[in-house]
RNA sequence: UGCCCCAUGGUGUAAUGGUAACACACCGGUUUUUGGUACCGUUUUUCUAGGUUCGAGUCCUGGUGGGGCAACCA
């Protein structure tokens, strides 16, 4: 096999490329607009970004990475009433915590003058004018999708009188809802975005930028397009509800374009995940109602949400690369979130010992007060992650559900006359248990085999047995909370329960917070958002509401667990 | 009842007009001092009817189904 053929097969092997990287493709390699690629990063600062988002962030920063152009964070920010400098910092904050950093920072206020600039000259051309109709009236005269639209009465206004009246709405004499500034284009177009889209509206509400200097603001559909244009996009990439703005999008370019450039606009399909939902505006809701605990709840499915949950921009990144960019509207099942995040914390998050609903285990043959310092692998994974020093004794605290008087089958753990191995340490037999006179289980007896110390090298040491347990010693723990989550609402497709109020379908027990969780003593170093693995249960991380006195931990996801399935059987 | 977009296993995503593949999920097994990980395997796929072609998931036409569009939101 000659080299050009091994050549081929890493072609081959290499991952295939999504439609707007064919696109990219060919244009470059067309040399259109000069061979440049630049694209752009455009939220509105009225909210916090959600996972949706981090998949419109990886295509725009992603694709001018991969080839070689720029990408550039623009907030839209031309309706003063929904914004503020909060989203803003937190929108910044989050782009870069995800991996990315923009070429250029830009703002759509920025262009206010410029874009009201070219608006007069619509107005001077007859192409666009005043109209002061109410906007149930303007509703009205729309038409509707499938009949068309009628003319506004100050259709044809002179462009002397435009002028004026715009001039008037701009110096603040006009009442907001008064008067508008609408294109001439048709009322009777198929497309309902040109029948005579509104331009211009009064908004006498500050803006977080340029303060009460405008009474004025421009519509997405005018700003968004000419933005581009003035910044040099090439590539305007976007969600697919903006398919039909697209010719608009065109119009309003080709009016004031003085050059062959132009910008386009390529749509991709928006995420969907199943149990949650990307609504900007009843994620607010959740928060303003007070049901999440803000912003960054670790239910939410935002960026900051899910950092506070413990996922790490590389499993985001990798769940993003695995779901791919399409224009089909179809949903993704969070399992696939879970595997991303599994993946990239098996691989690199410390193991420790931890138990969440403790019981005790009394080790009867160790004698009373004795210690001893054992080794355990911070992680099987990676070796290079090395060894802790973990505390053994003859008290233990164990999982509540390791221990079971009447055991099925396949019951690998502790229960009379059985014996497993105490994950690091000895392996023990079960002997029995106290139980209150309502039949609950106080204690745990076992005796232990000495030399089937970890590590040893004994023959005993080596012994198999079927189950292995993790377990803290009672005589050098930490207390801790810790916060369980599940899925934040109980369906998996909350449009398909369009008669419900979403409120209605939250999980009740999306979070489930335990206390006096016993924690190895090792935990006392962890830091804010340190992820890790509670040995058997899952991964968690460290809370920022965490302080050396009240440790708080959250579960980021549990591990996958097969005993469940059996036991459910 | 207009315009636009879409349709490949359970869920997503791939396949110069030439053997339908990958990931997740599921089920089964091997290994295991985590009922984790890793590894192996089973099951399951081109919406429909025509047409073009030696050959169609791919191109054409008609259906069917899903989504979007009638904010002074973006």
């Amino acid at each position: 096999m000659t080299s050009g053929d091994n050549s081929v097969k890493q072609e081959e092997a290499k991952k295939s490329l999504n439609f707007i990287e064919v696109i990219v493709e060919n244009d470059l390699k067309e040399g259109k607009n000069d061979g440049r690629l630049q694209t752009r990063f455009p939220p509105e600062p009225n909210g916090y970004l959600h996972i949706g988002h981090a998949k419109a962030i990886c295509m725009d920063f992603g694709i001018a990475q991969k080839y070689g152009g720029i990408c550039n964070l623009r907030f839209d920010d031309t309706n003063p009433v929904k914004e503020d400098v909060e989203y803003v910092d937190s929108i910044m904050e989050d782009i870069r915590w995800l991996g990315f950093e923009w070429a250029n920072l830009y703002y759509a206020s920025d262009y206010f003058q410029q874009l009201w600039d070219l608006a007069v000259r619509l107005i001077k051309q007859g192409k666009a004018y005043v109209d002061e109709q109410s906007a149930e009236e303007i509703a009205r005269q729309k038409g509707t999708p499938t009949t068309a639209g009628t003319e506004s009465p100050y259709r044809n206004r002179s462009v002397d009188e435009n002028l004026a009246l715009f001039q008037a709405m701009t110096d603040g004499k006009v009442e907001e809802g008064k008067m508008v500034l609408r294109a001439k284009i048709d009322m009777a177009s198929p497309n309902m975005h040109f029948r005579d889209p509104i331009m211009y509206r009064v908004i006498n509400h500050p803006h977080h930028r340029t303060g009460t200097a405008w009474k004025v603001y421009p519509m997405y559909d005018y700003a968004h397009g000419q933005s581009d244009y003035f910044e040099g996009v090439t590539h305007s990439i976007c969600t697919l509800e903006f398919v039909v703005h697209r010719p608009l999008y065109d119009w309003f370019i080709d009016q004031f374009a003085d050059s062959d450039y132009r910008p386009r606009q390529y749509e991709f399909n928006r995420l969907n995940l199943t149990y949650t939902m990307m609504s900007k505006r009843k994620l607010l809701q959740l928060v303003q109602e007070g049901l999440v605990r803000g912003w960054d709840d670790p239910r939410m499915p935002t960026i900051s949400g899910l950092r506070r949950r413990g996922y790490t921009p590389r499993s985001i990144r990798s769940f993003v690369d695995k779901i791919g960019y399409t224009k089909y509207d179809g949903m993704i099942d969070m399992a696939l979130l879970e595997h991303a995040i599994r993946e990239d914390l098996n691989a690199t998050a410390p193991r420790v010992s931890a138990v969440l609903d403790p019981i005790k285990l009394i080790i009867t043959n160790y004698d009373a007060g004795k210690t001893e310092t054992l080794l355990a692998e911070n992680n099987p994974e990676d070796e290079s992650a090395g060894n802790r020093e973990v505390t053994f004794s003859g008290e233990l605290f164990i999982e509540r559900d390791d221990f079971m008087e009447d055991a099925p089958k396949k019951y690998f753990r502790l229960t009379p006359g059985n014996e497993v191995r105490l994950k690091h340490a000895y392996i023990v037999k079960c002997t029995g248990c106290k139980k209150d006179e309502a039949g609950n289980v106080l204690e745990v007896y076992a005796e232990y085999d000495p030399l089937s110390k970890s590590g040893s090298g004994t023959e005993e040491s080596k012994r198999k047995v079927k189950g292995t347990i993790h377990w803290v010693s009672a005589a050098d723990y930490l207390d801790a909370e810790v916060r369980l989550y599940d899925r934040l609402f109980t369906v998996p497709d909350l449009d398909a329960e369009k008669d419900k109020d979403f409120r209605e379908l939250l999980n009740p027990e999306s979070l489930i917070v335990r206390t006096g969780c016993k924690v190895e003593s090792s935990l006392a170093s962890a830091k804010a958002l340190d992820n890790f693995q509670f040995q058997r249960l899952g991964y968690f991380n460290l809370d920022p509401d965490s302080t050396p006195d009240k440790l708080v931990f959250n579960r980021t996801v549990s591990l996958k667990d097969s005993w469940s399935k059996v036991k459910d059987k």
